[in-house]
DNA sequence: ATACTATATGCAGTAAAGTGCATGTAGAGT
DNA sequence: ACTCTACATGCACTTTACTGCATATAGTAT
């Protein structure tokens, strides 16, 4: 074991966390703006629990963080790393949207994500 | 399923073969120069069934080639893609450098990589 | 041909991750 | 206090990946 071994692993556990396509959707998301959960579940059309587990996995490797407002828990993207493997990989991030469906409040118009 | 959908699979893909410290290491070592699996083989400090078998997970996803010379095999990157997620990740290359112990042609002098 | 070296492949057991569902919690409104 | 909404958690099940070992192949040399 090198004294880079270590580094091998942790890299590796960073690239678990992205090896997954629901969790890419959702940090592509995130990166465009923090969501709440309701958000995600519209976007990635899946059910609540999934979108929480899988945001918990984030939170746990750090690399999101959740903020309450009400009723709802905002979710944003703290780790630039991160950031820079999904510009790598995705390209840039793609400009705010609102989602049909979606009840939170970027999405019903009173904040106002829509032009 | 929007128009990225498909992407986020395959990129998680990419991102699974990452995760995984032992093909990190092989990928790392490739980076500073091509190598035949025996080399890979000392570096590593596994079985020689072993490092092949990951080799082969790196052959099919076409994020390495193989050339034969002689009886050895030699790998390399051929995915431009990865090097840089490699860069991102671990930083720039280090110094092609011998192994101890590793009777590949490399290391033992005859095509000189020790100074 | 035989034997040796370098590498590849197949298979089985084990460990880990993904998934779905039921249920728990906490804040907001009445 | 009750209820509703938004979200979290725990658990069982399924699937996938990892690992080790035995064995196969292919080139080289004698």
């Amino acid at each position: 074991m090198n004294q880079r071994s270590s580094g091998y692993v942790a890299s590796a556990a960073v690239f678990q966390l992205l090896a997954h396509a629901s969790r890419l959707h959702i940090l592509d998301e995130l990166r465009r703006r923090p969501a709440c959960v309701c958000h995600l579940q519209a976007v990635l059309g899946r059910p609540q629990a999934y979108v929480s587990q899988q945001l918990r996995v984030l939170r746990e490797a750090g690399v999101v963080v959740d903020e309450k407002d009400g009723l709802n828990v905002y979710y944003r993207i703290v780790d630039g790393y991160i950031l820079r493997l999904l510009e790598e990989t995705l390209g840039p991030a793609e400009p705010v949207q609102c989602v049909a469906g979606c009840p939170c409040p970027h999405c019903t118009g009173s904040t106002g994500c829509c032009s």
